[in-house]
DNA sequence: AGTTGTCAATACGCTACCGTATGGTTGTAG
DNA sequence: CTACAACCATACGGTAGCGTATTGACAACT
């Protein structure tokens, strides 16, 4: 009989990198979250055994920090730095909000992390990411003249809702919209967060 | 040598009651979230063995199962019964907001519940929680003369960043705000989410 | 005092995972 | 073509939890 071989998503190249671990583990992760990403089902998903995993690293919370170093690296590039080149301040907010609204998967990781943000490994990662976040939409607020205060009310409310948002359009189905409500809802969040 | 036993959270009338498990459940959820509602650790807590539990409950879910029914109800009473006297619609979204702004424990069980909404158990009962909470705000925003379509994603916007500021205030050091801080924050949000 | 119902302890088997130890295979450089 | 390094399999021991089966303790009736 042929070989039962079928479930490798990964292409069977029949050697593995740490790189290979890493992105599989993405993989995993965006599926089912942090607690997934576990040695041994991912060795399955591999198609090798958690042997080849201790080659490559010392511990799952090895893999998981890398694999996590990894996305936050591609998540940076993938919004922020497309839109530093916007110079009017309005439109610069604008733009971050729409093209936010755009990304899928890493934000659906980050949706995980934020539900795994008790795990040690998970909580500086979003500690630096959400300040990074928070201070760029600081920035752009104090940017349009709000003052300190109403500038950083607004960041934390933004991104709150940011945060929020992806917390329960992608989970709940009272909150699934199709494409144009979701739109004209982008907007709508956009007009009453940005101030005219 | 004294008794060893000192752990034990709640009184030990040496006899539990299916309500006793419960309630200890609550606190756990409170406290690690969903998955930390285990069988055996709670009933360490509780200075028994799980030989206890399995006669109260078929199961760890319908534990569970059990134990958010409570909370719903307690809920249910604790915010929105309190503020549907009010008849001013503008008055009444801004008690809304404040009220639950100052609501403690079960915003914190409601904040784990969210990051298990994958959970059987726990999505309905979020899908059941959030469905009224935005039909809630909804008519609100409609009695104040909004149009369905912006009333709608007004509701859904306020929801959403109730949800967003339950996940980030509760964990995040960035977020972090004394009292009077978040007495002005919460002002800043009711009066941007909230149309003139 | 004996019976019954309620609650609890003990002991067991099962699953899923982490991490280690050890030896086997394979690619590739000399 | 051989030697070494890179990679992988197998087998093992350990932890933590779920659920079951059986027996024990105790209180309330009768």
């Amino acid at each position: 009989m042929p070989a039962v071989q079928s479930l490798p998503t990964k292409s069977d190249k029949s050697r593995l990198s740490s790189s290979d671990w890493e992105l599989a583990a993405l993989d995993l992760l965006a599926e089912q979250g942090v607690a997934a990403v576990a040695v041994e089902p991912l060795a399955r998903r591999l198609g090798v055994t958690k042997g080849s995993f201790y080659w490559h690293f010392p511990s799952r919370e090895a893999l998981l920090k890398s694999a996590l170093e990894q996305w936050e690296k591609q998540d940076q590039e993938a919004v922020f730095d497309q839109i530093e080149a916007i110079v009017d301040p309005r439109e610069r907010l604008h733009a971050l909000f729409r093209r936010t609204s755009r990304e899928i998967r890493s934000h659906v990781i980050y949706s995980h992390l934020l539900k795994a943000m008790d795990h040690v490994v998970v909580q500086p990662l979003i500690e630096r990411v959400s300040t990074r976040r928070i201070n760029y939409l600081l920035t752009g607020y104090r940017a349009l003249g709000m003052s300190r205060r109403d500038a950083m009310h607004r960041a934390h409310l933004a991104y709150a809702a940011y945060v929020g948002i992806l917390q329960t359009m992608l989970q709940l189905k009272t909150m699934r919209m199709n494409h144009e409500e979701y739109e004209s809802y982008v907007e709508h969040v956009a007009e009453t967060l940005i101030p005219a």
